[in-house]
DNA sequence: GTCTATAGGCAGATAGAC
DNA sequence: GTCTATCTGCCTATAGAC
C-alpha cells in the first residue's frame, strides 16, 4: 500500500519528477504548498498527505520544518550568489545583460522566487531573509552604478520592480516575451528624455 | 496600572495617534506586527502585549483575529475601489493619470499595501485578496487599454511592476521622487522606439 | 525508511468577575 | 471595557515498533 521509493505514486497526478527519491517529491511537493498557502500556514501534515506519506516520514529526511525551507530554497541563492560573483568578475557589465540574467533567474525558478518574494516567513528566517535581501540588494547596487544620485537609485529599483513583476504573469507570456520585459526594465532604468544609450 | 482610554499609555515610544481610541491603537499596532512579522506569525498575545492591554481585550473589540486583517485593510481597499470607479467613469483617462493615483495609493499606505501585496495569509483571505485582486486587475486592465495585445499586457504588468518597486523603497524617497518614478513606469508601458507619446 | 502513538506547547477563542 | 482563568484543538517534534 505503500508508495514505491521512485517514481510516480499514484498514477497521473501526483507531481513527481520522473528520477526523484522521496526527498525530491517532498521538496517539490513543500514548494507547492508553501507558494500557495504561504510557510506558515502549511503544517506538515498537509504536506506529508499530498505526498502520500506521513508526518514521521517527512523528519526522516528533514530534521525540522525550517529544513525544507532551508533546502529549497537553496538553489536560487546559490544562482544569485553565482550571478553576483560574475558581476564582481565584471564589474563594467551592462546593466541590460544584469536584468537578463536576473530575469532568467526568475523565470526559471518562479515558484521559488515568489516564496523568497512575497512571504514574510521566508523573509525573517535567519539563513533564508538575510542572505537574499543581501543578494538583491548587490544587485540593484550593479545596475545602479557606482557612486550614484538618489535619482538613479530610486530608478533602479523601478528596474528590479519590473522583473519582479513576472510573478504576476502566466509563465509562458513571460518566457514569451522576454524582450518586450527586458526592454521595459531598461526604459524604467534609463531617464526618460535623451536617449543617453552610447555604446562606448 | 491600566494605560488610560486615550492618548498616549506610556510617553514618547508607543506609536498612538493623538486621538485614538483603543480600538485605533490596536489596528495601528495590529498593522505594524502584521507588516513586520507576517500575519499568521503575529499573535494576538504579541499584539495585546504591544499594545499594553490583554487578549481578552481584543477579543472585545473585534471578535475574531481575522477581523482586524479585515479591518486594516478596508481603508485601503475602499481607496483602491474609489478608483476604479473613478475610471469606470473616465474610461478615456491618460495611462499617467491612472498610474499616479495608483501610486499615490501606494505611498499613503505603505505598510498595509506591504501586508496586501506580500502576505500569503492575506492574500488567502476571502474577504480581502479576491478583493485585492480584482481591484488591481481592474487598474491593469484600464492602462492595458481596450482589447490590448500580449505584448501589450505584459507592458501594463511591468508598469504596475514599476508602481509596486515602491514598497522596497524608503519612504522618503518615495516621496520625494515621485515624478521619477511615475516617469518610469509610463516608459515600462511604451514601446521603446518611436516616442509617440503625443498630446492630443 | 516508514509507520503508529504520543508528548508538549502555544495558538485562538470563551466565561464570567469586576 | 478590561481583567483572570480556562477550554479546545492543532502544531511541531519525538519514541520506538516494524
Amino acid at each position: 500500500m505503500q508508495a514505491g521509493r521512485e517514481g510516480v505514486s499514484r498514477p497521473g497526478l501526483t507531481v513527481v519528477g520522473p528520477a526523484g527519491g522521496t526527498k525530491q517529491v517532498i521538496l517539490e511537493t513543500a514548494t507547492r504548498l508553501f507558494a500557495e498557502h504561504g510557510y506558515d500556514a502549511t503544517s506538515l501534515r498537509q504536506i506529508a498527505d499530498a505526498v502520500g506519506t506521513t508526518k514521521a516520514a517527512l523528519y526522516y529526511h528533514f530534521p525540522a520544518k525550517e529544513d525544507l525551507l532551508v533546502a529549497l530554497t537553496r538553489p536560487v541563492l546559490d544562482g544569485l550568489s553565482e550571478l553576483v560573483t560574475r558581476l564582481r568578475a565584471a564589474p563594467g557589465s551592462d546593466a541590460e545583460i544584469v536584468l537578463g540574467a536576473y530575469l532568467d533567474l526568475f523565470t526559471e525558478h518562479l515558484s521559488i522566487i515568489h516564496l523568497l518574494a512575497r512571504d514574510p516567513a521566508t523573509q525573517n528566517h535567519p539563513d533564508v531573509g538575510p542572505r537574499a535581501r543581501l543578494l538583491v540588494e548587490s544587485i540593484q547596487r550593479h545596475i545602479s552604478g557606482p557612486d550614484p544620485s538618489a535619482e538613479r537609485v530610486v530608478r533602479a529599483a523601478c528596474a528590479m520592480g519590473v522583473v519582479h513583476a513576472v510573478g504576476a504573469l502566466p509563465q509562458d507570456l513571460v518566457r514569451e516575451h522576454r524582450a518586450e520585459i527586458l526592454s521595459a526594465a531598461l526604459a524604467a532604468l534609463e531617464p526618460p528624455r535623451q536617449q543617453s544609450k552610447r555604446r562606448r
